[in-house]
DNA sequence: GACCAGGTGCCAG
DNA sequence: CTGGCACATGGT
């Protein structure tokens, strides 16, 4: 059991455990009361009782910038819808953040979350980190295997990880950034539309995967990702039958200017405690 | 065993 | 444009 003091970072309206549970990220890992979490190469370790966050180690800036300490919670929550299922969800959830994910990870990741279960989605995840990522120093888990290392490996590989039919996705959209097909840095300045449009270019990246990198990697919190629980949520509450993007142009309407977030803290309180809009 | 999971891509009508 | 179906895997 390591002794460790932490430094102090102010963070108001923050709750390091459920953001880190909110099926954003599937590789936190917990180390005697700290969480450990690889951002990219860099490694964070915190914890939070009550109060601010403590970091062990890290860099306090890169903490501030990956935790989105510096979004306007209150008016990303007076912004959010008055209905009860969604007050409901806000009071449940307060504190939770979206995260700045680096955006192959991110995408990697979302693109084997697929037809899974979070639990799955994480297994997938430690799985190609502990047999194809770097090691970091001091941390529990590997970073996430580059897409040149990804590039270089075979279908097979990748199965062996459990990716079952995303494999050969994952595999397809590893050499189109490795070989400069896409460039994920260069998209930071693209409109939405044409970021959704570039990214859903890729194997196995449709609507829905795209909108999860637009929102957790490229911070446009306006992008709501419709999954099956959004689809049961926007269903109820606007009562009538409609394509998945019939019901995201819904969503986007009814959520308001910050739906992405709005959208998370609906799919977390649905996952977890299995509740819907009660028309 | 059936059913479901933070979907995507393809095909028929 | 829409609905239906295959696609792997692992857990109730």
């Amino acid at each position: 059991m390591k002794e460790r003091i932490g430094q102090p970072v102010p963070a108001r309206d923050f709750n390091l455990r459920l953001t880190l549970e909110s099926g954003q990220i599937f590789h936190a890992m917990q180390d005697s009361g700290w969480w450990q979490i690889l951002v990219g190469k860099h490694l964070l370790e915190v914890q939070q009782n009550n109060g601010p966050l403590l970091l062990a180690c890290g860099d306090t800036r890169v903490a501030e910038e990956y935790f989105a300490l510096d979004h306007p919670m209150r008016k990303i929550y007076a912004s959010f819808p008055p209905d009860p299922y969604s007050t409901e969800a806000l009071n449940s959830c307060r504190g939770m953040r979206i995260l700045r994910q680096p955006a192959w990870e991110c995408l990697a990741t979302f693109i084997t979350s697929s037809m899974k279960q979070v639990a799955h989605i994480r297994a997938m995840s430690l799985a190609l980190r502990q047999r194809h990522g770097e090691k970091v120093g001091g941390s529990l888990v590997n970073a996430y295997p580059a897409p040149g290392r990804i590039a270089g490996l075979c279908e097979d590989d990748l199965r062996a990880c459990g990716l079952g039919y995303r494999a050969k996705n994952l595999l397809a959209t590893a050499r189109r950034v490795a070989d400069g097909t896409i460039d994920l840095d260069a998209l930071r300045t693209a409109t939405t539309p044409d970021l959704r449009t570039q990214l859903m270019t890729l194997p196995g990246v449709g609507r829905k995967v795209a909108n999860c990198v637009i929102l957790f990697a490229y911070g446009r919190l306006e992008a709501v990702p419709v999954d099956v629980w959004i689809a049961r949520i926007a269903l109820a509450m606007r009562r009538r039958k409609g394509t998945p993007l019939a019901l995201e142009e819904f969503a986007s309407r009814t959520f308001g200017p910050h739906a992405g977030y709005v959208q998370q803290y609906l799919f977390h309180h649905a996952r977890t405690t299995g509740k819907l809009p009660t028309r």
